[in-house]
RNA sequence: GGCCCGGUGGUCAAGAGGCCUAAGACACCGCCCUUUCACGGCGGUAACACGAGUUCGAAUCUCGUCCGGGUCACCA
């Protein structure tokens, strides 16, 4: 043995295998041509992050529109930042928004596909093999430096204005010799292994980012570590390994990993893997005081993806969203296309933005607004309850109790050709139709300042007598036109609107007087259909009622 | 501070040297339609960060300045 392999003994000695194992127990994906492996590797360090799902959006659209696969990973090589249940918050979060998962976690505990584990922890062996390969061939080497004296070369390179980091002179063990290691090794002192960086700053790599273009850097030339005194790999090592075991060709990634493309180009080389293709992701951002800064799960509630369904913002319409900001023509597909699945939209990751996009809410409801007004009632009824039931079990209950009569009440302009674009979400429709629910509805019969107490009795009484339930709209108003000149209303608008002296108000504000005395609202929907919904004993009991405490 | 990336209305953005008197969407404002509110229709306010250069011609190419973002861990 040469001293190389003398020291690969040393630090791992229970590794047997080799990576020629590995190589051939993960043979290439069987995938039509240009068909896209990708994935997503979040570490569950915490809940399911608005920026995560973006990515995985984005991942498994260019799976899908090149017919290719779409996996998850879990990252936890941290187990200090590990929080418990963080794996399932994250992959149900993924399902809840109709993110489909191809391989890897499909749920919190289950995992399925050829190219597992799916799980770095689970992947430990995988990773000493290589690095063990590494060290054999003189490529990485163990380093003895505790924190202290790290943190005491970076001030040191700090004061002389210097880049700090693990190179060139600055890497304390990079010629470290075998009997020195274990003489150290002898006396119980952990190690971390290094690679032994082939780099020099002076050197320029250029590499084609698939979303933000050519970008030019210094090549790495930092011994950075490979393995943990732990033995677990950092990011760095174990991003090589399993995309290039797990033969992923698209990496898609938030762009703070953009400064560690060199590192990553690096060590694909040394490992003799094929490079994938690398697209980083802008991050979604927010305004604060003027000031533009990355969504952050610490300040912003919306930054966990939980905030939206508690908000009973619709998954689909915040995927949607999510889509407009992916794709600059993403939103006039979606014109041309109203009725297709966002699934069907030819992604182009050139489209993408190359700045971050603030989260704009506004835009969020105008999109879930037009998606809410095209769903059926009978779909309105399903999402409603859906998020009722988990969000507000008080009125899910009112929802449920007579199910026909609410989707009668969904379907009030509805089930038409131009039906109301007024839900944004679902936290807005116990508000919106309270008046329609006994346990809900609040009589108010506070009328218009521009209408007289007396004109209103006077027109509720007559109204009453003639009120039919079978009428449709236009026997409906015209019965409040009927009524208008007997009380000093124009019967027309225009007629008021071409002379407002001569009349006290027009049909319009009879029929408000009415839309108040049946729902205790200003505004409502048509109130011919909801009168037709609330029944004519119903009706009468609030016309009734408005007339006594006018 | 070093290294990257970016800067078109309030927001998202089209834009590849002449088609730019700069599109569209959201938001906002006005008018019309209208049983209210919406919807819809019509219209409006509002932008190429700044300075040099290249060019007959620059939002577009180059350089500089400024501003914003990211990153510099045994975190991902």
């Amino acid at each position: 043995m040469n001293e190389n392999e003398l020291m690969a003994e040393l630090l791992l000695p229970d590794i047997k295998k080799t990576p020629e194992f590995y190589e051939a127990l993960y043979p290439a994906r069987k995938l039509p041509e240009g068909a896209r492996v990708t994935r997503i590797a979040p570490s569950p360090t915490g809940y399911l992050h608005l920026g995560t799902l973006f990515a995985a959006l984005v991942n498994r659209i260019t799976a899908t529109t090149s017919g290719g696969i779409f996996y998850t990973r879990i990252e936890d090589t941290d187990k200090k930042r590990e929080i418990e249940g963080g794996i399932d918050d994250i992959i149900d979060g993924l399902n809840r928004f109709g993110i489909s998962i191809d391989e890897g976690f499909v749920s919190g505990s289950q995992e399925t596909g050829e190219y597992g584990p799916y799980k770095q922890s689970a992947r430990a062996e995988i990773y000493r093999t290589y690095v063990k390969a590494l060290i054999q061939k003189g490529l990485a080497y163990p380093c003895f430096c505790t924190a202290e004296e790290l943190d005491q070369t970076r001030k040191i390179q700090e004061g002389e204005k210097l880049r700090t980091g693990y190179y060139g002179k600055w890497a304390k063990h990079r010629d470290i010799t075998y009997e020195q290691a274990k003489a150290l090794i002898n006396g119980g002192k952990p190690f971390v292994v290094r690679l032994k960086s082939p780099g020099s700053e002076e050197n320029k790599i250029i590499f084609e980012d698939v979303i933000k273009g050519k970008i030019e850097m210094p090549e790495n030339d930092e011994d950075f570590v490979l393995l943990k005194s732990d033995g677990i790999p950092t990011y760095h090592f174990a991003h090589a390994i399993d995309d290039h075991l797990m033969h992923t060709t698209h990496v898609l990634r938030g762009d703070e990993w953009i400064s560690s493309v060199p590192k990553h180009i690096q060590l694909f080389k040394i490992l003799g893997f094929k490079i994938p293709k690398y697209g980083h992701i802008s991050p979604i951002m927010k305004s604060d005081n003027g000031a533009k800064r990355k969504i952050s799960k610490r300040k912003d509630p919306e930054a966990a993806v939980r905030f939206f369904a508690e908000q009973g913002y619709d998954s689909e319409c915040v995927i949607n969203y999510l889509m407009t900001i992916a794709a600059s023509d993403f939103e006039d597909w979606r014109r041309a296309n109203p009725d297709e699945s966002y699934k069907k939209f030819k992604f182009n990751l050139k489209k993408m933005s190359v700045s971050g996009a603030l989260f704009d809410e506004n835009k969020l409801i105008d999109v879930s607004k037009n998606m809410i007004a095209k769903l059926s009632s009978g779909e309105v009824f399903t999402r409603l309850c859906e998020w009722a039931k988990e969000f507000d079990p008080e009125f899910y209950a009112v929802l449920t109790e007579d199910a026909d009569y609410t989707k009668r009440v969904l379907a009030v302009d509805r089930d038409v050709a131009k039906p109301r674009k007024d839900i944004a979400k679902w936290s807005e429709a116990k508000e919106y139709f309270a008046y329609f629910f006994e346990d809900l509805y609040k009589p108010c019969v506070e009328m218009p300042e521009n209408i007289a107490a007396n004109d209103a009795k006077a027109f509720l009484t007559e109204y009453k007598a003639v009120y039919d339930p079978a009428d449709d709209r236009q026997e409906w108003f015209s019965k409040i036109k009927e009524i208008a000149p007997k009380i000093g209303f124009a019967a027309e608008t225009k007629e008021y609107k071409a002379d407002p002296d001569k009349f006290k108000g027009h049909a319009g504000d009879l029929s408000t007087v009415l839309r108040i005395s049946v729902t205790g609202r200003r505004n409502t929907p048509d109130l011919c259909g909801i009168m037709q919904v609330l029944g004519k004993d119903e009706c009468i009991k609030r016309i009734e009622n408005a007339i006594n405490s006018i």
